[in-house]
DNA sequence: GTTATACCATACGCTAAAGTATGGACTGAA
DNA sequence: TTCAGTCCATACTTTAGCGTATGGTATAAC
């Protein structure tokens, strides 16, 4: 007894100081971010696309009602945007660390190839805005992005000794294998191909686009 | 007037024969049937994607009313489903008369190159459904016809020498080039190329994959 | 301890589109 | 001429989802 009361005020101030620690917590899971709405939004539009964005239901996802979205964001089309933009920019980031430093152009260009296999979200989300011609927002982005993503292959080819125009030709037709394998692998298996399958076939490719 | 009155007949059997005549087409034109829906669903799909495709906007589109449309169909799924395989057969004639007929593998392989790149329905179509993953329908149908397409380039690639495994991977990668230029084209100029640029296109990727 | 601000719930109106029920017009056959 | 069958129009009901208006609660500042 002595001893607790000796301790009590560590005690109090110790639990005081958890429960604020994870009422902060709780607080902060409940309490959304305009950034947790555009992640939910990329979820749908990574497996369902851009037209079954709808607010309530996304709402009722996050366990929110409309309230919350309408404080965030001005209407859907807003959400849209903001969802578009923040995966152009974890898209760039992705390059930034994983191909870019790569300083060998054969080197880097398998990366890419290698990475470009990979079943991650942003190959979900771009192969479902490639055929999403309802908005001008999604055009938009979409040819940035593209635009972007070809004129580091092209510049890879560039170094490698190609000409501008082979370059040229030779990045789109990279690209348009990359496009195409996004397309397949969720045709015939309805999904990406797990790691092992998707490395080796990036290995043929390799061979076949990279001299 | 005598000779009005003489040809009174002819006047008269002859303008009624043209009333008929203009009465039945637009008798004929009128009375819609199931194919001419199907035609419209396609449209529709080919520019803006299933989703897009809704009852009353398409049956003002074609001078009718939804009274119209639920005597051929039963329900919008149906439409759908009925556009959907039309498209298919649609493709698999255009297959019979203009690639299959050219005994030459090679030459074959040229000629389903240049025709990959022809702005035409039956692409804008598959592109579009390449991401649309609302429906079971659509997997289904994509995957048959993805197939089926696969198999002749296999052919092709086979009666060239290739081993079963080469030619599978060499078509597989030959089609992914072709879903990827249809999806770079429409991201990066609006539409399909024309016929000049496209030709032009075919002939380095053939250089590239037919050996 | 009052007050402002951030964040959310609830309730409402509005529209597009699916699907239903019913009747009408036209046609060919009996 | 009547009658059945074909094809379509019109008038509903229903539902999902967008957007608004308003009120409530918690937290931080003062």
């Amino acid at each position: 007894m002595v001893i607790r009361e000796n301790y009590s005020f560590f005690f109090n101030s110790f639990i005081v100081s958890c429960l604020i620690n994870i009422m902060n917590q709780v607080a902060k899971k409940k309490l959304l971010t305009a950034e947790d709405w555009q992640e939910g939004a990329l979820n749908v539009i990574a497996h369902q696309g851009v037209s079954k964005v709808a607010i309530e239901p996304l709402a009722k996802e996050l366990g929110v009602t409309k309230g919350s979205f309408y404080w965030h964001f001005s209407n859907r089309e807003d959400l849209v945007k903001q969802a578009l933009n923040r995966w152009r920019e974890k898209d760039k980031e992705l390059i930034n660390e994983k191909i870019l430093p790569v300083k060998n152009p054969k080197e880097r260009l398998l990366a890419w190839f290698k990475l470009s296999a990979e079943p991650i979200q942003t190959h979900l989300i771009y192969s479902t805005l490639l055929a999403d011609r309802s908005d001008n927002i999604i055009s938009k982005i979409l040819k940035e992005v593209t635009l972007e993503r070809l004129s580091y292959l092209q510049d890879s080819y560039l170094q490698m000794g190609y000409d501008t125009a082979q370059a040229k030709s030779q990045s789109l037709m990279a690209y348009s294998v990359y496009v195409g394998f996004l397309h397949m692998s969720k045709t015939l298996y309805g999904s990406l191909p797990d790691s092992r399958d998707a490395e080796e076939y990036a290995q043929y490719v390799a061979k076949q686009l990279i001299p």
